[in-house]
DNA sequence: AAGTCGGGGTC
DNA sequence: GACCCAGACTT
């Protein structure tokens, strides 16, 4: 028996309390109002890396705009990405309206009611495939998040990285022992809420308030901020470009990004790497058999990706085309911008710029 | 197992 | 600044 395990009776004393707690605590959550499977999975899928409050409203806009799995299944992708607008990890949602086409396709239009056909389903791995069977339909799979392996690993005091996959199985297993026939689904969202309402990621715990202190090895030994055990992170990568806001009668160029690779197939404004001078950017919008007219500087920005960072400067040009040029500007109006493209946050400065200038 | 993929809240 | 969030997928 491993160093740190405790056996699973003890560890089988944490249900009672943790789902009576949760019978007074559970959070109001617009994913909880209607379970319905497709409501589920949506909530589950745009939870993936992202806290509840950012979700709620994305959620409500999403299930309004596309009540139904064969909603989504039919939708343009345009109007599925501008949904998504913000959220981040666009993949996300590329795979649900993927998985719905499957869905429709070879479940007859049904959420998969098993563990094993939901994890078949683009975009719906471990974790996902355990909430969406458990949540939606009682099966009784651990599903194993970050809340999850903080709240389990300060009980324990494990002090192993909880970024090793060893360790997640091994707590996907433990919580697999003792996980109650009853309410599969209402246990996996304690642990989580737990997590993230008591047995907080940032911050101090509030020990006095959870229902498991009087089993949390972590919490009596007064160690709780020594939990959970993370590696270590690589530092981020910087990038320097140069972001053009083009006006051409009223009409703003925009283009798409490339298929694969970051902010894949999403719009953004026409850019170049590097900063560039006026004269070089004068240079550029040349080289795009563009004339500028006026031309002036924008105020720089900056946005950090997780594992990249972007510093920006900008230039807001007016321009008349003086050859037509084979490039991919596509040239909208403010009304088709804000309403049917998708921009992702990392231009929100000048995304910003630019709205307050065509007010 | 390590890298990639977003964005924002919190300390 | 640094960390982390109801992770999945590719290499």
């Amino acid at each position: 028996m491993q160093k740190n395990s405790i056996d699973t009776k003890d560890l089988s004393l944490i249900v009672t309390p943790l789902l009576s707690w949760y019978d007074q605590h559970a959070r109001i959550l617009p994913w909880r109002e209607n379970p319905l499977p497709y409501h589920v999975w949506v909530s589950e899928i745009m939870l993936q890396q992202t806290r509840v409050e950012t979700v709620k409203p994305y959620f409500d806009r999403w299930i309004e705009s596309l009540p139904t799995l064969a909603t989504l299944a039919h939708a343009p992708e345009e109007q599925v990405l501008k949904l998504w607008e913000g959220l981040g990890y666009y993949n996300r949602a590329r795979n649900m309206q993927k998985a719905a086409k499957m869905i429709l396709d070879t479940y007859g239009g049904e959420v998969p009611a098993s563990y094993d056909a939901l994890l078949t389903l683009p975009g719906i791995g471990e974790y996902t495939a355990g909430a969406v069977a458990s949540i939606a339909f009682g099966l009784p799979v651990p599903c194993v998040d970050g809340n999850v392996l903080r709240v389990l690993t300060r009980i324990l005091t494990d002090q192993r990285e909880i970024d090793q996959t060893s360790v997640k199985k091994y707590f996907t297993e433990e919580i697999r022992l003792i996980i109650p026939r009853e309410r599969p689904g209402d246990f996996n969202q304690a642990l989580m809420e737990l997590g993230a309402t008591v047995c907080m990621p940032n911050g101090l715990p509030k020990c006095e308030l959870c229902p498991l202190h009087f089993m949390c090895k972590a919490c009596l030994q007064d160690r709780v901020m020594e939990f959970p055990v993370k590696a270590k992170k690589k530092p981020r990568k910087k990038e320097y470009k140069t972001i053009f806001l083009i006006l051409k009668e009223e009409k703003i160029a925009i283009r798409r990004r490339e298929e694969s690779g970051l902010l894949a197939n999403l719009w953004e404004f026409p850019g170049t790497a590097g900063f560039l001078t006026l004269k070089e950017a004068k240079d550029q919008l040349n080289s795009w058999g563009l004339l500028a007219e006026t031309i002036e500087e924008l105020n720089p920005a900056k946005h950090i990706f997780t594992h990249i960072e972007w510093h920006m400067t900008g230039y807001l040009c007016k321009v008349t085309e003086f050859e037509e040029q084979n490039h991919d500007f596509e040239w909208v109006s403010k009304k088709d911008l804000t309403d049917h493209f998708a921009i992702p946050s990392a231009y929100k400065a000048f995304y910003m710029q630019l709205l307050s200038i065509l007010k």
